[in-house]
DNA sequence: ATTCGACTGTCAAATTCGTTACAATGGCTG
DNA sequence: CAGCCATTGTAACGAATTTGACAGTCGAAT
């Protein structure tokens, strides 16, 4: 029956609770009093906890209509699987009927997974300390990323110019990069996208600027850059696509943020600021 | 130590994460892609998964201080029993303990909102149009982005020049885009960034490139740009964010999605080129 | 070039698990 | 009260899992 094929297997025993054995009953009230991690034990134990036999758990099992102990197990693993997934996860029909299969929503999909992945992954802590660097205005920053992730850098720059002054962009030729690194002082922030293709390049950048005295703050892949070891701070983040490239939204969701909430963290300058900002463009505008 | 006791398995392989070696970063990033479910099967099974030995899974075990697979495993089981058992918990696996007013959780529901919000008004057929519009080898492609979206259209210029030729990114200084305008002819395709504070060279700069007979194409906020009017194709998105300035990452999802959709759609000629490419980047590394 | 050490996979032994067969128990019926 | 059937536990077996020992590989340092 395809309605038995969606039952959770918590309904089938309240269905069935009826005709259970006595045996059955303790066996569907311990995993009640625990659902559903008390069956996902093994049927030992789970036998033990109920203070029955190990057959008896076997039994019940096929009662409800799997082959074996494992194969209801792994019925309770999907429940929880599907029940942990994120409310957001549970999208409801992406684009307009476009089908599953059309890249947009393949996308989507990973783009949601690498969200919810690298948000498990990440310590906020990191975050907010690279936001204090980052908002502390004694400090100059320099920001850099390969020739895919500069646009990351250049899109954090323009934010940062907003807001604060004492902002450089790496530029995009990375022959260039080592006389930014002379640049480098003592307490400087040095923020650094490197996702993989590792650039050796920004690696001896990198190390020149710690040699400085610089705090390296990296922004890096799953399979962490080798920045990391000479970086205060390291956010690994997911950036798997159904493509021949990796994604950089997640990077740029950091990005975002970071910028947010270093902008929050002394609003009234920042705020002066942004006003002077835009005086200056109004008035240029009128000259023209 | 009495940390330790308290420490989930997670934030244990966050401490650690420096010192895991490639394998051990493997089993992690699975781990996380579905946490806690991915380690609760079998010790075989979640070997498999991330593609390494099952010994590999126990050293893992073992370096985070198990007596074996099976303690680990009860500990990922009390971990998520805990979990399960307190509802304020639920929200709570997006960022490790980080409270949902904090900055990186607010932004990953607007970021959400967004995206599912956008991809329910895009028009997938316009979609398709635009990615062969980007495919057709026969077309010159421009493109083209404001202030803070510059950076966005330098991202698609990096990844469509390693796919196609005859690729050109305006430059970020709008005194510049006339000249570029002239270079337009019947039939290329400008592809426009153009969000709120819309710019009126920008506008301009379109409706140059259209009276030459190009193709306008263009990526907007909700409130849609006056550029629409003369584009072929606009997508409008949700951009709103918590933060001082609009969020991005949605424009950047469609931006990786053309890409990828665009590469599949010639791969052989696709391939053969980046073939090339990564023949001469490796020929220049060896001069080096 | 060579050596060393760290890392990782293969293999096989030991253990645990899941399952079947069978015996014991106990309630119900004629 | 005897016999039957459903129910449950015990024991044993085969299968799968976990684990330790060993060897090959790779990169770094000399």
């Amino acid at each position: 029956m395809k309605v038995e094929q969606r039952s959770t297997i918590a309904e089938k025993l309240r269905l069935k609770s009826h005709d259970l054995t006595a045996t059955e009953r303790k066996l569907m009230s311990t995993l009640f009093a625990n659902y559903p991690m008390a069956g996902l034990v093994s049927i030992t134990e789970y036998a033990r906890e109920a203070g029955v036999s190990t057959p008896s758990v076997l039994r019940l099992a096929k009662k409800l209509g799997f082959s074996g102990f494992p194969a209801f197990q792994e019925k309770l693993r999907s429940e929880l699987s599907a029940q942990l997934q994120n409310p957001i996860a549970k999208h409801d029909r992406w684009s307009s009927e476009a089908p599953d299969t059309h890249i947009i929503n393949r996308f989507a999909t990973a783009a949601i997974g690498n969200l919810s992945g690298s948000l498990k992954l990440m310590d906020h802590r990191s975050f907010d300390a690279i936001v204090a660097l980052l908002a502390d205005r004694r400090r100059r920053v320099y920001l850099g990323g390969g020739r895919i992730t500069h646009a990351l850098a250049a899109y954090l720059s323009v934010h940062l110019q907003m807001a604060r002054s004492g902002v450089s962009l790496l530029p995009s030729s990375p022959s260039m990069w080592p006389q930014f690194a002379l640049d480098t002082a003592k307490n400087d922030v040095v923020l650094i996208y490197d996702i993989r293709r590792y650039d050796a390049r920004m690696l001896s950048f990198a190390a020149s600027a710690r040699e400085r005295g610089a705090k390296v703050v990296l922004i890096t892949d799953q399979w962490i850059s080798p920045i990391a070891r000479i970086a205060v701070h390291s956010l690994p983040l997911r950036i798997e696509a159904p493509s021949s490239w990796d994604s950089n939204i997640v990077p740029l969701f950091v990005t975002e943020a970071l910028i947010s909430a270093m902008v929050n963290v002394n609003w009234p300058e920042t705020q002066a600021r942004i006003r002077e900002l835009e005086a200056m463009t109004e008035q240029a505008r009128r000259v023209r």
